[in-house]
DNA sequence: TGGATAGATTGAAGTTTGTCAATGTATTTA
DNA sequence: TAAATACATTGACAAACTTCAATCTATCCA
């Protein structure tokens, strides 16, 4: 689960509009309601997206595992911030379509 | 069906390990049971996925709607190669996660 | 013209996914 | 210590997806 993403996996992690919204939101990074300057909370996202929190959670979760976001507890919070392993493995990949 | 594919649709064509090999497949271009130079056909596909005529054209067309391949009918066949313009919107998608 | 071939479409079965309500866990604060 | 808060987990359900068998359409060839 923890092993590096594949592809497909990334892939489909992106393939969901609410999750796309979703790491738009975090990368922008500009709203924390909990505390600044760490990134930001999946409170601030449930109130963004408008879905439930176990929904939210769902969506974070698929997230992390394709290595496109970083997941960070501080004390009662998560911090949720861009990474960019999975985006990596997704630019590979496209790019290793014309070199072969 | 023919308007712009959204990230969202392009990245969920990826999403599969059929059509990510279909495409590695397509874009080698190196085999051609049917005709030569024009690109790929159906039939090298279903003989080298070992998957069905009809889920063979099922994956075509969803890569097809995303525009990541184009079909072009000569004859009796159809051949398949790469689309750029599918690959761009997911690049595109990526890269603006970083230049808001 | 009739048989054969390439590929699309339809219909159905089984699996996966997106979503929420209810509940559980960890941490802070009164 | 008790209540509150942030987030995860579980269970359930509908929608979407993957796949195949059967059938249909278009084109070529004898």
């Amino acid at each position: 689960m923890s092993a590096d993403p594949t592809p497909a996996e990334v892939f489909r992690a992106l393939g969901d509009q609410q999750r796309l919204t979703m790491l738009a939101f975090i990368a922008r990074n500009d709203v924390s309601c909990c505390v600044t300057q760490h990134g930001v909370c999946a409170c601030d996202l449930q109130r963004s997206s408008g879905l439930s929190q176990p929904t939210v959670s769902h969506h974070l979760k698929i997230l992390s595992d394709a290595g496109l976001i970083t997941a960070t507890k501080r004390g009662r919070w998560v911090h949720y911030a861009l990474n960019r392993t999975g985006q990596g493995i997704a630019r590979t990949a496209l790019e290793q379509l014309h070199t072969p």
